[in-house]
DNA sequence: AAATATTTGCAACAACGTTTCTTTTTTTAT
DNA sequence: ATAAAAAAAGAAACGTTGTTGCAAATATTT
């Protein structure tokens, strides 16, 4: 069975063109996608608002997950780890890179632990790095 | 010489009413303020431009700093270090309160230093914690 | 294949943010 | 202290982003 209707059966939606056609954007980008950009990958295909739905609810499902940005601008990339419903593990690095814009997932980096004086209680850490990516870097 | 008017002055900002009272409110907050925030603590009295247009030039000139956020809401808070225009230096983690939602710069925790693989060029590293901050955990 | 459940698209709305232009305020120079 | 010049504020209009309610269309279940 195709992939893509697998990861959607798999996580009880049901399979409709938007959501494959969405999530098969996400396979095939090596990068974080923003609502904006999917738009323009579907070329006014769907409606803006099933697209926020769609995404909204990949979240809720642990498909993809969101990356904190410092632009008002969402991102959201895959989640490859054991992510499942309203149970995100995404415990590695982004890399927003400043030649290309591009926003990417460094599944091989852990965010490092941050020690904080103990009348504080961490919960989560978001590591997101401004910097070159790899391609850029080879220019 | 009052403090607030010292700092525009340095900055070369001319001191008006609002960039006085937006100033005093950072000063005077020890967590980051949205502009929500500000307009709510300035009770409509200045346009909804003016304070887009002041905060973006004490970003600009270094006098306060983004935090980056998952919810597409520009958070601001003052820069304790040195910083200026053009030249933010503000190495510090964030923590994000997920009791009462209050946004703090941990001043003093240094941002962990992330290692990546030699492809990848590290401009700055940004860290948000989410937890629960000092005063929630005492109730 | 029909019944049921889910999703979509549309319309309207609200919040957020920007741009242009005129008026007001601040600063500078006299 | 006052007039001229420069800067900022306010107002209106516009565009983008995101949400909600509802009717029509599409998936799923039986």
């Amino acid at each position: 069975m195709d992939s893509i209707v697998h990861i959607l059966k798999q996580n009880n939606l049901s399979v409709t063109e938007g959501r494959r056609k969405i999530l098969s954007l996400f396979l095939n980008s090596n990068g974080a996608l923003a609502h904006a950009d999917i738009e323009k990958n579907t070329d006014g295909h769907f409606d803006r608002v099933t697209v926020y739905r769609t995404l909204q609810s990949f979240v809720d499902k642990g498909i993809i997950h969101t990356i904190p940005t410092s632009d008002n601008s969402i991102k959201y990339a895959l989640c490859k780890n054991d992510c499942w419903e309203g149970h995100h593990h995404d415990h590695h690095v982004h890399l927003v890179c400043t030649r290309c814009g591009n926003t990417l997932c460094l599944d091989d980096v852990v965010t490092p632990t941050v020690k904080l004086p103990r009348e504080y209680t961490i919960q989560q850490v978001e590591v997101v790095v401004k910097g070159v990516c790899k391609s850029c870097n080879h220019l």
